[in-house]
DNA sequence: GGTAGCACTCGCGTGACCCGAGTGCCAATT
DNA sequence: AATTGGCACTCGGGTCACGCGAGTGCTACC
């Protein structure tokens, strides 16, 4: 009995199962790929395949049906790269093309990842801890209150307003605007901490509760992980798939993709993987309500353009039933944070 | 034949369909409230109402359902008010008390809103239309880009990138700064074309196309309405109310709700309504995708915490289906604008 | 190891059937 | 004139039996 056989049989009831949405059974496998034996054989390939856990039947005498395992399997080795099409190529240059500020720039992304995959697409706004600062401003407001905005490198706004117990003398705001510049500007928001800490020294004792207070909020909006934003589309999608179990399906679903927690400290794990596209299969996702679906995402707005580990700074992805078109959805999403980082960096 | 009692069996059918779900029978009727006559009767009056056009049968031999204009009707003139629960107003003070900036604050209250309703809650970020301009600020990047920072009254940030022909000079940034903020702030934005376009004057010609740039920009973002935000919550309880024809009935809503476009144009219709609170059933939304849903929405931020017309500064409220708990609602939309409002104020 | 044949299992769709809820109408009542 | 009780009629939805067909596992054979 040919190992290498067994897994062809797997990759085409993957195949089969993602394109028809019906449990596959042996007679339809050979007819519609070509395996050189007859549905008897491929009967003893999937008996041995079901021991092993990569299929199940939904009840006897029914078709196979991958299981996470199997999916995983086949994600690994034997998927086949699936180049995009013309027309996607095209949609992607089109849609993105005139994008205004970074805000519509991750707007069409998504929006566009949702359309090509036919799914529920996610995107990560650029993460404050990897990105650089750019520049931080100070605006009095009245007498005592006091806006600190946040700038980084991508374009990114944060904007928190301080309350003061005296009342702000001019003078040093300026001073502290310049001084904070020139301390913090062009690094990134994980280096700053120490910088900072160092910045009330410089000033007179009496003003040291604003230097102290406007220092806090900076690091403040750092720490706040809550901060990072997650953006989606598409999850009108999530309704054609699902069959007649609607309501235990996808209510869970919705709920999770509402959770922003819920979504960063996926990405965040994924982004832990070294591959350029990370993909998380059913229960890998360790979320009750996402049982049923996967992830794929990749990183972007690195140097490298591959999405690769480390140098990336926040994620994109996109959500679809276990049983989606693996191959596809890793090139399309791959294909968009390409494009995206490309925009980010111009 | 009493036109009181008629009213009366309208507004127990819409309160009983609401409650069960299921179409109401003159039987069932005078069992759960104390109308004082027998089933036929009520038969007689129900077939007045159906004649009006206030209710129909699903099909022969069922009960009656209302229809959006009676649901119109009982909203006018039949629905009492019903007072929050005391835990109801308690979820809302802890829930509200500790949010930190803008992006906080309307972010609990989208979730506050659908947690109380159980439908999807909407908020609409303050319009830059109808905000004053606290603060314009410019941030050189580098030699040839400018960052321009819009920031209003509630606190709310617009930031877009200029990138220029010719080198900045420092000076000059600074002595826009200052001109543009003298000229602008305080100003609602509407009122802001003139002031912007004499500007130039004050500046030696060879800085004209700096100046121009930038009231351009200033200028544009307060023109593309686009800019205006909507933000969702509770889309997973759309699920729970849908019956079997979910496919059909919620993927188009959630595509309506996920177009920010349609929902602009719907709340910026409400905003034109009278009444404090504003509902929108059924067809009334003019939109196809959203036949079988109502809108109840409210203003907040305005002087007098009524909600009323006018002076409110954007939208808050709630959808869901055509068989809402309409007077709950309603009171829940009220009571969330009103605190919400309450805090953007102090 | 691969193949063919065969008996067995079940899910699912179909049609017959009945029950009950609800209606409309009419004649009787107040 | 409004209300009521009675009655025949309609129809949706649940249940049940039935048969088809897809699919399997096993065993004997090549």
């Amino acid at each position: 009995m040919s190992e290498d056989r067994r897994l062809d049989v797997l990759r085409a009831i993957v195949e089969d199962y993602v394109a028809t949405r019906e449990p596959v059974g042996s007679r339809a496998l050979v007819e519609r790929h070509s395996l050189g034996v007859s549905p008897a054989t491929i009967r003893n390939d999937m008996a041995a395949l079901e021991e092993s856990g990569y299929i199940v039947q939904p009840h006897t005498s029914a078709g196979r049906v991958p299981t996470d395992k199997g999916y995983r399997l086949f994600v690994d080795r034997l998927a086949t790269v699936k180049p995009l099409s013309a027309p996607e190529r095209r949609a992607i240059e089109t849609f993105m093309q005139d994008a205004a500020d970074l805000d519509d720039v991750v707007d069409r992304s998504v929006r566009l990842l949702a359309q090509l995959t036919h799914q529920v697409a996610v995107v990560q706004y650029p993460s404050l801890r990897r990105t650089a600062l750019r520049h931080v401003e100070l605006v009095p407001v009245g007498d005592r209150h006091l806006l600190v905005v946040i700038i980084t490198d991508h374009g990114r706004v944060e904007q928190r307003t301080l309350e003061l117990a005296a009342p702000l003398d001019a003078d040093v705001v300026a001073r502290l605007r310049t001084r904070l510049n020139v301390a913090a500007a062009g690094r990134r928001l994980a280096e700053l901490g120490t910088v900072l800490r160092d910045l009330a020294d410089d000033f007179a004792p009496a003003d040291g509760p604003l230097v102290r207070a406007v220092v806090a909020v900076v690091e403040d909006t750092l720490a706040r992980e809550s901060e990072e934003r997650v953006v989606l589309a598409g999850t009108a999608n999530l309704v054609r798939g699902g069959g007649a179990d609607f309501a235990r399906t996808i209510s869970p679903v919705l709920e999770a993709l509402e959770e922003q927690v819920v979504l960063l400290r996926l990405l965040t794990e994924m982004a832990e993987d070294e591959s350029a596209v990370s993909v998380r299969i059913g229960r890998e996702t360790q979320h009750e309500g996402l049982v049923e679906t996967s992830f794929v995402t990749t990183g972007y707005g690195g140097q490298d353009d591959g999405g690769g580990a480390g140098s990336a700074v926040a994620r994109i992805g996109s959500v679809g039933p276990l049983r989606m078109d693996y191959p596809g959805t890793i090139a399309t999403v791959r294909a968009v944070a390409r494009y995206l980082s490309r925009i980010l960096a111009g």
